[in-house]
DNA sequence: CCTACCGATCGGTAGG
DNA sequence: CCTACCGATCGGTAGG
């Protein structure tokens, strides 16, 4: 049994909200509820994965009854995907303006220190959760819902190759630029397996080791 | 409906041997049944994930009958643990002979090279797939089988370190080698999710651009 | 959102 | 290894 909720209003008037019927949730409470419903199946889909994961156990993590999600998400795979894809959407916006916030001409060196500090902020900030799901569960993902992020991922990605080609030219990064793209993601999203708020490394600490692994000193 | 196996002996003989019972069926057939079992166990873990592959998909995989994976392994859990625990006992003793193969003498960063190529035919080669569910499955494991894995894996990682070493006192390697492990692990690790025998590069290719992107130019 | 429920599936087992 | 089976659980839904 679950502790019942307290209710928001004193008198009698049913739960929903009284005027013309919503067409979807999406929009109830300004989408907070749904957002709160996302984040904790997160947390459950990182630590126990996605399959392992019943619905029952966001339900129980909300305080919600076992049916319940299902007002929010049509299914348990709508709800990864909304995981994925907006995790995506905002770590792509977040990292459009970082970009965009340097100075003209700044050296190739320096923006691949800021996209590996976004890049670990995304991963392993506080607000973060979304992404280390979408690393981890990409096979959980229908083929038509892979396309979805993929789209986003790409680009996302591809921002990376400015940096890194320039690097090559100036003979400060001795790999190819397209494999060094695919080694050093791989470097950074691995931290998601190992990275411990309480370890002795920083997220800055920790760029700049990254930045002395990959890039020669100028 | 399942095809009928051949029978081995053309007499009527019943399957199991004669002789004194067995306690086990680990060494039955020398194990190959057994072995048969977790090369597509573990294929399948890698594609669908562990939670997602049924003990069903793993007995019509093999030509068996729902029940009788469990003749062999006493739980589906037991033979994910198996999976990882000979695949990381392989992948240590393989480690184990190619660095005792090396000249005396020999430098830290052909060492590395060494390693490097070592690990991925671990993780990329023809009989390689042990390792890879063990690294994305770990979340699986029961906290009792974790400590079973992690002392093969703790001092095959390990093995690692003396060469990281070598290069940072010789100014090659500029990160700290403990960091630069884990970052290097990451990067190797990852190839799993995008590296294919029919891409551009063959795997002694990937270890010459590793090297070059971990360690400086002599 | 809750209530009450269903059909399907799953890991595992007894006995041979 | 197969046969025949069980108890538990799971994603999802109709109706309010």
């Amino acid at each position: 049994m679950v502790a019942a909720r307290t209710r928001t209003s004193a008198d009698d008037t049913p739960h929903r909200p009284r005027g013309r019927p919503r067409k979807s949730a999406d929009d109830v409470d300004g989408g907070a509820r749904r957002r709160e419903l996302m984040e904790h199946a997160a947390r459950l889909f990182l630590v126990k994965g996605y399959a392992a994961t019943t619905t029952r156990d966001i339900a129980a993590a909300m305080g919600m009854h076992s049916g319940s999600p299902f007002y929010y998400f049509k299914s348990k795979s709508a709800l990864l995907y909304a995981v994925m894809r907006e995790g995506m959407e905002l770590a792509a916006a977040r990292q459009q303006q970082v970009l965009q916030a340097l100075a003209p001409g700044t050296d190739a060196r320096e923006c691949l220190r800021v996209l590996i500090r976004q890049h670990f902020e995304i991963l392993l900030g506080p607000h973060s959760g979304f992404i280390p799901v979408m690393l981890y569960e990409w096979r959980s993902l229908t083929a038509a819902q892979r396309r979805g992020v993929s789209s986003i991922k790409d680009a996302y990605e591809a921002q990376w190759m400015p940096a890194l080609q320039a690097l090559a030219r100036a003979g400060l990064l001795q790999a190819e630029p397209a494999v060094a793209r695919l080694y050093i993601f791989g470097a950074l999203n691995w931290t998601v397996q190992w990275f411990s708020r309480k370890g002795p490394y920083s997220l800055d600490e920790l760029t700049e080791q990254a930045l002395r692994l990959f890039v020669c000193a100028p």
